[in-house]
This record gives C-alpha cells, sequence and structure tokens, in this order.
DNA sequence: CATTGTAGAGTGAACGTTCACATGGTGTCA
DNA sequence: TGACACCATGTGAACGTTCACTCTACAATG
C-alpha cells in the first residue's frame, strides 16, 4: 500500500503484479506473450489485469525499447478528401502490421508547417509521412537529417536526399488529359492552378504546359491561380475565362477547384462539356454529382498509401535512412461528362 | 562519451547539458523558459540545443509529469467532412491552449471501435474526444469509468456517467426541418436514415418522426435506411420513393444521402424542388454545388468543437471526472433551392 | 550421489525527463 | 562582521517499462 496512484483509475504493471502477487516482468512477461510462464499463473495475472483494467504505458516503453511502434502522418488540410483517402490507407497498413497512425493537420502559421512536425517527432514517432508539404526541399531535406527517423513525403516528385518521396507520374497524367481534350476536338486549353502548394503546383503546372506545347503547339496556355476551395475557384476560373474568351477547355488543379470552374461556367453562360470542357485531378466522389459529372485524374491512393508504410518500414528495418529515392505511380483518366462523350483510349 | 546514441541524429537533453557544459537541470529549465538561468548560460545552452538540434522527449516528459498535454480525438470515418470541421476545431482550440491533437480512425472491426480507443489511451493522451462513436452508452460509460482520463462524446445526445456529450438539439433541428416543409406545402415526408452509428440515428429520427406528426398528423413516415455514402444514399432513396410514390419531400440523415437522393430523383424523373423537396444535414460545401443546391441543417462546428476541447480542459484542471453533462447546440436551416423558395422564419 | 540442464520467476539498471531539494556564491543590512 | 536573503546551478529520486542478468527448484544424466 505504498503506492500513490497520483492518477486514480490508472494502474500500472507493479499494481498489477501486486494484485497477482508475482513481479513486474511477470507481468510483462504475460503482456507480450511470452511462452516462459506458468499456465497457472498467467491466468492469474490476466484475471488481474482484467480486475485493474490495466494498460501498458506505450510511453514508458517506448523510453527502454526506443521504438514507440507509432508513426505520425502530417496534413496540410484534413478535410481535403484526396489526402484523407491516403490517410485511410496509412491507417490500414499501420494497423496490419502492428503500428498506430498519429494524424496530425499541420499548421501553416508555425514556420509553415515546421513547428507541427517538430511536436509530431517530440511525440516519439518512428517515422513520417508528409502529405503534402508547403515546405521547401531544401527545408525538408535538412528536417528529415534531424529527425532521426525515416520521412516520407507523399505528392511531389522531387528527388531529396534522406527522403522517400511518392508521387504520381505527373508527366503522364498530363499526357493524359490534354490528349484525351485534343482528340475531343479542343484546341484552347486553359490552366487553373493553385496558389497554394508551390511545389506540389509547379510540377503539375509544368507538365500540362509541355503537354499543352506538344498537343497543340502553344506554348504557354492561359493560366490563373486561385486557393483550392470551391468559390475561390469559381473566381479565379471566371477571371480566366473572362480574360480569355476564345478557351474550350479548362484543366483544374484538382476536383475541388474544377467544380468551382463549373459553377464559373454557368454564370458565364459557358455550356459543359458543349462550349467547355472541364478536367479535375483526384476523383473525389463528388465529381460524380457535379453537374455534369467529372472527367478527373484518378491515381491509386490506397497503393500510394501502402508503399509510403512500407518504404517507412523498410527503412526502420534496415536502419538505414532513406536516399532520395522517388516512387512514381501511373494516372488514370476517369472520363465523365465534363469533356464530353467518352474517347476510346489504349 | 559514455553515452551511447543507439538511435543516431536524436539528441537527449544530457548531450545538450555536456555541449553546454551544464547539467540536465539547466537544460530543462532553459527548455520551459524558467526565469532563473543566468543570460549568458540561457545563451549557451540555446546554441548547443541548435547545434545538436534537441528535441525533447515528450514521452519521457509525460511520465514524470503525468501529463502528455496531448488529447485524442477518434472518429469513425475521417473522409465525412462533417467529422472533419469539428476535428479542425479541436486541433485548433488545442493548439491555442498549448495541447497537441492526435487524430484516428476507430477502426470498427476491432472490438467496434474499443480496441482503438484503448491504444489511445496507451498512447498516453490526458483526454478523449469521440465523434461519433458506434458504441453503445454502457459500454462508453465503462470505458470512461477505466480510462482514467475525462471523456467527451460529440453527436449524441444521450446522457452517460463519466461522460460530457455534446450535441445538436436534435428536436429543434426536425422542427426547423419540417415546418419549413410544411410551409412550403410538402405534406408527405419521407426519412432516409443512416444504417450506421444506430445511437445518433435513433435520436434524429425520433424528433424527426415527432415533429413530423406534430405538423403532419402522419404518426410513422416512410422510411428507408442505407449506408452514409452517395452511392447507397442514392439505392436506398429510390428504394424509398418507389415504394411510396407520394412522397413530395425527403429528409436525409446527412448531405452526402440526400445527394444520393437527388440522383435517385433524377433516375425516377422526379424534379427538384417542383415534385419533391430534399432536405439534409450538416452543411458541407459541396451541397451548395449540388444540383439543385441542398437545402441543409447547419450546426456550429467550430463552436462545438471548442466547447469539447474545453470541456476536457476544464474536467482535467478541477481533478473531477465529468458527470454526465449535456452540452446542446441549436441548429440553424440553410435554406437552398433543393426546397424551393426560402420561406420567411422568425 | 554429484553434475548439468532447464523452466519459472525475480532484480537492478536504464530509457529521458522533471520535481524537490541541496549547495555555493554574492549582495544587503543591522 | 555576521546573519540572512536570494540567485544560479547541481543532485538524487521517480515516472512505468523492458533488458540482461541472476536465482531457485527440480528433473535428467552419468
Amino acid at each position: 500500500m505504498t503506492r500513490r496512484p497520483k492518477v486514480p483509475g490508472r494502474s500500472t504493471i507493479i499494481d498489477v503484479a501486486e494484485e497477482a502477487d508475482v513481479s513486474r516482468q511477470t507481468v510483462s512477461r504475460v503482456v507480450a506473450n511470452h511462452p516462459r510462464v506458468a499456465p497457472e499463473t498467467r491466468l492469474r495475472v490476466k484475471d488481474a489485469i482484467e480486475k485493474l483494467a490495466y494498460r501498458p504505458n506505450r510511453m514508458a516503453r517506448a523510453l527502454v525499447t526506443r521504438m514507440s511502434l507509432t508513426f505520425g502522418f502530417a496534413t496540410v488540410d484534413m478535410q481535403d478528401l484526396h489526402f484523407g483517402d491516403t490517410c485511410a490507407g496509412m491507417q490500414a497498413a499501420a494497423r496490419e502490421h502492428g503500428y498506430y497512425l498519429v494524424v496530425t493537420e499541420l499548421d501553416t502559421n508555425d514556420n509553415g508547417g515546421m513547428g507541427t512536425l517538430e511536436t509530431l517527432l517530440t511525440l516519439g514517432v518512428d517515422g513520417v509521412a508528409i502529405f503534402p508539404s508547403l515546405l521547401d526541399d531544401k527545408t525538408l531535406e535538412q528536417f528529415a537529417a534531424t529527425s532521426g527517423c525515416p520521412v516520407v513525403v507523399i505528392g511531389r516528385e522531387s528527388k531529396i536526399p534522406n527522403i522517400v518521396s511518392i508521387a504520381m507520374d505527373e508527366t503522364a497524367a498530363a499526357e493524359l488529359v490534354v490528349d484525351h481534350l485534343v482528340e475531343g476536338g479542343k484546341k484552347r486549353i486553359g490552366v487553373l492552378m493553385n496558389e497554394m502548394f508551390p511545389e506540389v503546383v509547379h510540377g503539375r503546372y509544368v507538365a500540362l504546359q509541355r503537354a499543352i506545347e506538344h498537343h497543340t503547339g502553344v506554348e504557354s496556355p492561359p493560366v490563373e491561380a486561385g486557393h483550392p476551395k470551391i468559390d475561390e475557384g469559381r473566381t479565379a476560373a471566371r477571371v480566366l475565362l473572362e480574360k480569355n474568351p476564345d478557351i474550350d477547355a479548362v484543366v483544374a488543379f484538382n476536383d475541388i477547384m474544377a467544380m468551382g470552374t463549373l459553377l464559373a461556367c454557368g454564370d458565364l453562360g459557358l455550356r459543359v462539356p458543349r462550349d467547355i470542357a472541364v478536367v479535375g485531378y483526384d476523383g473525389i466522389p463528388f465529381g460524380a454529382v457535379a453537374n455534369p459529372p467529372l472527367t478527373t485524374i484518378v491515381q491509386d491512393s490506397i497503393g500510394m498509401a501502402d508503399a509510403a508504410f512500407m518504404a517507412l518500414l523498410t527503412c526502420l528495418k534496415d536502419g538505414s535512412p532513406p536516399d532520395g529515392e522517388v516512387l512514381l505511380w501511373q494516372p488514370e483518366l476517369l472520363v465523365r461528362a465534363s469533356t464530353g462523350l467518352a474517347s476510346p483510349r489504349t
């Protein structure tokens, strides 16, 4: 009766040991399912655990084992369905392997998200996945170098030392989109980009620009940027369309902005897809309910999430930090009504 | 040089102490911004921290202080935008008060979510918010009793010992919806419920049933249930409408299912709102882009999130467990085209 | 019978931190 | 000059675990 449970209701391994009249270590063995415990003892310990509602303290355990069996997942906007897919995928993969995923939203006001990442590390995670990051390559590289754990960045193609990058092949995606539009008879393609995530946007923009030049000969397509929300997308799209009345197709950074574009078209009396085609990226479920349903670039979020998890796990097992590997995923074009009739594709 | 950093790159308070030639405690004081440190020493320590990229180990700290400054937020579906709002709100509130929010998705296959909650506790969180929970009141009560930390349940009106409940006033919401429909001339109201979250659904259903009876005299309105996804909502809505051809209004459990209902109406050649009105709950942004834009019940997610956070914090400060308090929030009706013209409201 | 092996259980130390207290030095005031 | 206060800093213990040992009892072996 010498112990004083400062936090009532939370019992420790010693409480259980006393209750079952064994040592800490024996309780520890029972919890870990260690074979060298007499069946009768095991039963007594299990009863004590049940009786005291004992839950092992993961922090104390992590302190001595130097492994928390926990990964961190940091995203800029938890409400973005696109990230949600990947997050769910990672969570599933983690669970399957006995890991726990701690999800957090990056506070971009706190040093561009770095503050949140630092806090994530202090939590003792064994690895970190970031999707996407607003930080530039150099900052990320330095973060990874001093983090003391493997780091994976999703959604950005750039090759960064100490980091595994997992991204969609933007060149292939742009090719799919532009080829589809041109085959559908569109000639003057406008681009609606995202004013956030400069690193991600840059890759996507450059890829689109190249594909457009390749397919239509136009060197710098009309472009406008806005916040990745429906209303802001609508506003930006209206500007784009008013500045460039000859546009007959808009490629938007994501489905959200594409839906804003649909509204903007309505505002200006343009009919989709007859007067103008609209394409988005991500393949969020709402795209199917848009008016008209949205043609979009789909990526295998679950596959990418799995790969992200396995990359972290592999680095941990090997004990070697990532070395700037880039895993590229092939996109698919999901053709719906916003770009007219489906065109035959190989 | 006696220390061996088993995890290279992660340095401890002792490394910093040696580097700055002071004791652990002095480093600790600098980190905690304690006033009693000589300016010159403080500087030296800060340099050492910077140089070694030292990050205090939150787990070790929590072990001795018995406070992790961390709350857990558990949700059934992270992709549900409605939960996302609340989650973001809690995260903001947490940050403001120096707390960190660990977000996790409940694995309903693992003992109905209880497994995930247990793991959350082993992480050492100081409090838990659940939104929503699939667990029944009794299980929740027992969980809270043995958790050793305050527990808040969001989105359910039930009064549970040891728990603070934060919920929307379902009776008021149902009244708003039904009154609006009836004022718009609708007479035969169907209900589309969610086959998940039985506890939440029950409250909402009963409230709607009462309001419908009160306003139209119909005792048990036609009802169908489905999964809270667009496609499943569409299917269930179609069944509802085919079984009850005289329905002139559908109240759906949430906006997602309401959007499914819009599609079902399209399938059956019904025009919204002329032939049939549709109402949802939650006020997700996509509702505004639906065709037609969706009338919906809006709740103050941020306010509820703040309240949830403050409830946890207060319990912690007072050291008293929650005692079955229920905080009720007033809903608002956001009238859009899916129910016809806006009717004047007080 | 002495030796060896082994199953079952226990013990001290360590993980990285903070708390409560101790220490030594400097300044102030009677 | 002594008494005291106070400032800057250091030390041992503790938080709840697990690891690497050690210990005891008993069975098997020669």
